[in-house]
DNA sequence: CATGAATGAGAATTCATTCAT
DNA sequence: TATGAATGAATTCTCATTCAT
């Protein structure tokens, strides 16, 4: 049995997913959750409060993915399929989490003093400095080009967040848009001559 | 001098890339414009209707933009590389603008019966049939790899939205990211034989 | 006619003397005044800031009262009687917005990021400034005994908020205790000699 | 060993007076006191039982105070000395539940249904009757002036209050304002044949 | 004795919109 | 064409109190 405290988490991945965490009222998730509105002020301490344990589960679940890969016997190249492949894997099984991460991202990083902020922020770094670790593997072991390293860490995870955008928002099919950015994006960075 | 409604607008502008449209009141665009609260309402039918006066501004000069691309001399690899340079500028020239698009279509796709879903869903459709035939005509002349046109046209498209967020939200430096993203999509999609 | 804002305010001074500041919702005030409950917040940007108007009000009027006593011709111990007199005819003529004031100034004097803190301290150096004046007035002048000055004013400023606290919150006629109170005042204080 | 009970008290004492009842929540005194939420509500029936021990408390140990004074070899007016006196002594001892008299006093007076409300008028009874027993009997020795009796209990009742007040919301050092208070007083009362 | 999760009735405040002028 | 006073529904959040354990 979920917790009233669990069943508001439910119930606000839902709402924010559909219609963003600006447009999600605390009395509707009250509702949805099934607990009076009190309860969701018992449990958190303020509206913002829960959209930072939705952020900070997802999150965490993607770094754990990541941080699982064991680079040692892959090449540069392979490393970055296997970590866009984990992000694609995320997405599918979390795919409400992530909406809400797209939708509601841009704000939380705007306003420097939300509690999200610093979260997205050491997340963004983990996630790019791995991409530039990966890279520079690839560079080293000649499976990737010779690309600019940050720049190209950069323009994966925009690339890819640009997909994902397309694909939750605008309602078409993940994997159809995500198998085929995935090649162009491997085929950007791979070496000519491996 | 500025009409009041250009004032307006442009106050809204500044509003909404800075704050977002849901965190601006529309007293605030009143006070930013030196208009009286109640004039936005005698320009505007509601405030949802300055948000549509904006996008519809800046998707109708994109859209002319790459209206103004002449392909006849042009190979298909030639035209997409135009019209990531048309967009750059776009971007560059008008980027508060850009901004609130990035900020704030993710809300207006969502509730189809917004004033603004069908302007955007229409420019979409525009832009992804462009880049669609381009990537025919680029197959054809042999400048660009036999790339699945239709999800070739969407990653092209996300990608490079994607990039266009993280410059804006994070506040990186846009020329340094967008040159490097728009080489990585050439490379992506330039045919090897070329 | 009242304006409505002058509605809101008497609803205010009533509430806040019958029942507290703190006691006392928008809502009634709203519902008192006869105006929308929004109303109360176009014209005062807090529900503090009504209370700053009714003690702003109130405590200008108060300096006023005291200004107007030209000392000139008088003694010292005239002044103090004088000024004892206008502040009874204050407290009789505008007993209600006294009673806010004694029952809410304690709160106010102790948040000192409150909007009236600054107000209220202004106002107590200024009479303290005054009773000090006059008293050195009086013992140079030989009508008043060589009393320590300060705490002095300090003292008859404390007797005679005591005095009114009592009339006011105990419902006690003020009449009654305020004229023996200000003999009891002035017999401590004038010279035997005189 | 304090007392789960005395440890609520405690810290209620110190957070009324710092901040006011009214503007402190069970769940503060909870988490001063280090109990459980609802442990308060287990040891006083309500907020307001919490309160009224509170104020029982300081009163009883001043009416005990009071009622040791033996006036049979003593003058009226020396009475009336030793009663300023203890009450000063109490205030200094303390001044935290004295604190928490005067700011809240007001309002448990005006509700006569709290429970602190006869309480209250209780002890200024009792203490309004032994300012006029002691007055009457300074009258009757010669060692006070023939003020009338009953004005002036409650304004020395009165003046004292307005000096307590002074000290500690303004945060004047008492016994620099307390004893300069207490010479007016007696002055103001004192025979001049004495 | 003691706990702490849960409640729901209000609280202050915001805000897009209307309308008489 | 423009104004700004007025509105009232909606929103987030607080808090004393209850109750099952």
């Amino acid at each position: 049995m979920q917790s009233k405290r669990e069943k508001i988490i439910s119930a606000a991945i839902d709402l924010f997913a559909e219609k963003g965490f600006g447009n999600t009222s605390t009395a509707e998730i009250a509702a949805k959750s099934q607990v009076a509105h009190g309860t969701i002020f018992y449990h958190f301490k303020s509206k913002q409060g829960i959209l930072y344990e939705v952020l900070r589960q997802i999150l965490e679940k993607t770094s754990t993915a990541y941080k699982e890969i064991v680079a040692d016997h892959l090449s540069g190249y392979a490393c970055i399929e296997e970590l866009l492949h984990r992000e694609m894997t995320i997405v599918e099984q979390h795919s409400k989490e992530v909406m809400v991460l797209i939708r509601d991202m841009t704000d939380e990083i705007h306003s420097p003093d939300s509690q999200s902020h610093q979260l997205i922020k050491s997340f963004l770094e983990f996630k790019i400095d791995l991409l530039c670790d990966f890279l520079r593997k690839g560079i080293a072991d000649n499976s990737i080009r010779r690309v600019p390293v940050e720049e190209t860490a950069w323009f994966l995870d925009a690339a890819l967040y640009g997909v994902m955008h397309s694909s939750l928002i605008k309602q078409l099919s993940l994997p159809f848009l995500y198998e085929n950015a995935k090649q162009l994006c491997l085929t950007a960075i791979k070496s000519q001559t491996f």
